[in-house]
DNA sequence: GTGCAACAGTTGTAAATGCAATATTTGGAC
DNA sequence: GTCCAAATATTGCATTTACAACTGTTGCAC
């Protein structure tokens, strides 16, 4: 008779990665909605905030968030005056999304507490260690963006909620 | 006039903590798929599988998983034969939470899947530096769940989905 | 050029989720 | 004992979400 195997949580890193990554949304949604975004709104507006101009297919990568869903939230976000839709000028169909003056004055005014919201969560812990922590993330996600890629078929991106 | 303030996404905690839960769960959902249970599910039933008897609120707080969705999904899985829920026998309110031999069976099929599924993420990566992190991410959650608490009210657990 | 597969985006629909309201039970305070 | 606030679970309901189907566009192969 083989042994039971056993799963320890509080060793398990998809377990403490995500319950440190639901402490970060209950932690940061109160703020959000004084300002009338929502944790989803707020990751597409992070998302536009950096680099230039952006497909929708593109902040679907970089937020993790499905095509269907970035469709519908840029639609919410452009209605509140804080993101403008435009079709692209070389690629006809391609939607070309951005910050309005409007949504890039909101990120300004959020960006603050976002920074606060990670101070209090990372007190106490010393700087090596946090770099070493974010490090070891950016690769755990590029071990695992490979991994999906290869597997099968499912070429895209690693997207699902988050 | 003040400097725009920017956020880096490439170093900011949230972002790259979130960005690796999306990717565990979009790696480990086809393979729950075939056993036919959600990511949720296994969540609960990873929780069960650890400790004794749980109340749902318990399983809520393990989970970070909002109670209502708790019963709710307790009650799917008691209805797939995988759970057993009984009154609590020392407090009438209360629900005894338990995983049904049928549910351990299948629990210990899907562990050596969860460990392949960590191992892959964490591959090329130094032990020492795992172990940082995951201490790290463990100060993290400390941390959130007492600033949570402390804050106005909002007591209770740092829930909400994952 | 034509045809066709891949790409980008949108929309329909069913399921999942969270919040608020509710019911029930418990454990003091008095 | 009675009363009342807190604890636990469930349910109603509106919102959010993902998957699949669909439309339109592009870029190749020929």
């Amino acid at each position: 008779m083989a042994e039971s195997p056993h799963l320890d949580l509080s060793e398990y890193l998809p377990y403490l990665v995500n319950r440190v990554g639901a402490g970060f949304v209950a932690g940061y949604e109160r703020e959000l909605a004084q300002h009338g975004v929502s944790i989803a709104m707020w990751r597409v507006l992070a998302g536009l905030s950096t680099g230039n101009k952006h497909r929708q297919i593109d902040v679907a990568e970089i937020t993790s968030i499905d095509v269907s869903t970035i469709s519908r939230l840029i639609t919410r976000l452009v209605n509140l005056g804080l993101v403008t839709r435009t079709r692209s000028d070389t690629n006809n169909r391609e939607v070309s999304v951005e910050l309005s003056p409007k949504g890039r004055a909101l990120v300004n005014r959020l960006i603050p507490h976002a920074r606060e919201l990670e101070d209090e969560a990372v007190a106490g812990i010393s700087a090596e260690d946090l770099a070493t922590t974010r490090e070891t993330l950016r690769r755990m996600y590029q071990n695992m963006a490979a991994g999906l890629a290869g597997a099968d078929e499912q070429p895209q991106t690693l997207a699902k909620s988050g």
